[in-house]
RNA sequence: GUCCCCUUCGUCUAGCGGUCUAGGACGCUGCCCUUUCACGGCGGAAACACGGGUUCGAGUCCCGUAGGGGACGCCA
């Protein structure tokens, strides 16, 4: 049977580290289904039932988000809100088939019955005041909130592939309301009917729904509905072990983006956060296609690390071609230099790049390790690659520089022949040539090899730079 | 308070009764490579929460305890 798995995020916020990783399990789950089974659909539902929550610029960072990181859905995303009149159709079949009920609780008269209940350790938070009253002794000019008239004993059972047989006894759960007193529906209304509608074979979700998946089912039921699989994936907590929030500083996954994470390794870091295949640490987005299902999602929460994400990054950086990686640190060297770059700087940047990226964890750090390279002369060396320029420093550049000048092919290999073969008549070890050199051509005292930087350079730019130090 | 879930190195995890003197990865750390920093290579320290069962045999199954987390809205 095809699987019909879909992404259902509130716009309220913006798409979060949490929410970016059940979709991205929706999602490989999906994909799986499409290319080594059946078939697979991944859809995106907005819910935006709270109107007063709901905001479009979310809206769009959820679609923005889930783009960069690559996780496309099928067909065109759906917005709850728009369906709320099917949504109030099944609450007038249920109350037609006597399945619910009208309830006129004032906002005042439930929070007292909330106290009441907690005080008195009460298994229902709502009291069924209405449950069984005449709609006669309904007050004039008050709304009432729909609510389903749920069993009272007897318990419901979830069968959930991540977290096994789960059952909780229906005195626990109170009725819940569908419609609201303003006839909008509510999330528990809309999930249900909207999973049904639109076919959805598995509800995969975070482990804090699954409370809720027990009154779901309740409505399922009501309504006479198949019930789609569930499986409740653990959540992902901050380093402090509590539930992951803004006070982690994780905000969206554009943030990941700004902080410099490539969108692959942020997917590959994410998959591995309570779901594993043996001992793979670094896994493709086609081997995870292939390998993901849900018998290997385990139960227990994981904390967010952000050094193997790091470790990850710095990875998969290496991995990519210097085309790409020169194209996405273009714009934000533009912005650390102010827009001044120097003459050549992309093409300095591009060649300069092989060295450049197996010393980055993310871009950002690519980017400020590229700026010698894109800044114009005269350069300003930093506080260490000053107190490597001494007089003796600059004397040994000096007469470097006269060796270097004369060769004839510029090439990283000349160049070092060159340095190693001053250093030898010298009497000198070779970093005591290389690391003037580094300061005076990169301003710092750490960076690529200083023959390839050299190379990079050029004649012209290496011998300028020099001078410059004099 | 009530209900639900969880518990293997600091962290992510492998383990699906014997092959576990518990494996991998990140981090930490020693050495090597080396013009700096990285990368890379070779080592090291580091865990089955506790207590009872079941079994010839338990990290693996069951029950308790402790600890952690989540949910208890006319929010989603």
């Amino acid at each position: 049977m095809p699987v019909v798995t879909r992404f259902a995020p509130s716009p309220t916020g913006f798409l979060h580290i949490g929410g970016a990783r059940t979709a991205l399990f929706n999602w490989l789950f999906a994909k799986h289904h499409e290319q080594y089974g059946d078939g697979g659909t991944f859809h995106l539902r907005i819910e935006d039932t709270d109107r007063a929550r709901s905001t479009d610029a979310a809206v769009a960072a959820i679609y923005d988000g889930l783009r960069w990181l690559g996780l496309d859905w099928d067909g065109d995303a759906i917005s709850q809100f728009e369906r709320r009149e099917r949504h109030q159709e099944v609450v007038r079949q249920l109350l037609e088939r006597g399945m619910a009920y009208e309830c006129y609780c004032s906002p005042e008269e439930l929070a007292a019955m909330r106290e009441k209940a907690r005080a008195s350790g009460a298994k229902r938070m709502y009291d069924g005041t209405w449950r069984d009253r005449d709609p006669s002794d309904a007050p004039a000019g008050i709304a009432p909130a729909i609510r389903l008239k749920a069993p009272l004993d007897g318990v419901t059972v979830i069968e959930d592939l991540v977290q096994g047989r789960v059952e909780v006894a229906n005195e626990q759960l109170d009725d819940m309301v569908l419609l609201r007193g303003d006839g909008n529906p509510t999330y528990m209304l809309a999930v249900v009917v909207d999973d049904f509608d639109m076919g959805i074979t598995h509800v995969i979700r975070g482990d804090d729904h699954l409370v809720n998946a027990f009154r779901q089912v309740q409505l399922f039921r009501a309504m006479d509905w198949p019930l789609p699989a569930f499986a409740h994936i653990p959540l992902i907590h901050g380093p402090d072990g509590a539930k992951l929030s803004k006070r982690h500083g994780a905000l969206g996954v554009d943030a990941y983006r700004d902080m410099g994470y490539l969108p692959e390794a942020l997917r590959n870091y994410l998959m591995r956060l309570s779901w594993s295949h043996g001992d793979d640490e670094i896994i493709s987005t086609e081997q995870a296609i292939e390998w993901f299902g849900l018998d290997a999602v385990g139960r227990g929460a994981a904390r967010f690390d952000f050094q193997k994400l790091e470790s990850l990054n710095g990875h998969y950086i290496r991995q990519t071609d210097n085309t790409r990686l020169t194209e996405l640190i273009m714009p934000r060297l533009q912005a650390m230099l102010d827009g001044v770059l120097a003459e050549g700087a992309e093409s300095r940047v591009k060649m300069g790049m092989d060295g450049l990226k197996e010393r980055a964890k993310n871009l950002n750090e690519l980017t400020e390790n590229a700026k010698f390279y894109a800044i114009s002369r005269p350069l300003q060396p930093d506080e260490k690659a000053s107190q490597i320029l001494t007089e003796d420093a600059k004397q040994t550049l000096t007469a470097f520089r006269a060796d270097v000048a004369e060769i004839a092919d510029w090439t990283a290999e000349n160049v070092q022949s060159a340095a190693k073969a001053y250093a030898e008549a010298h009497a000198l070890k070779l970093g005591m040539v290389a690391q003037p050199l580094r300061a005076a051509l990169t301003g710092s005292t750490v960076s690529p090899g200083i023959f390839e930087v050299m190379a990079v350079l050029g004649r012209e730019e290496t011998l300028a730079r020099l001078d410059d130090v004099r």
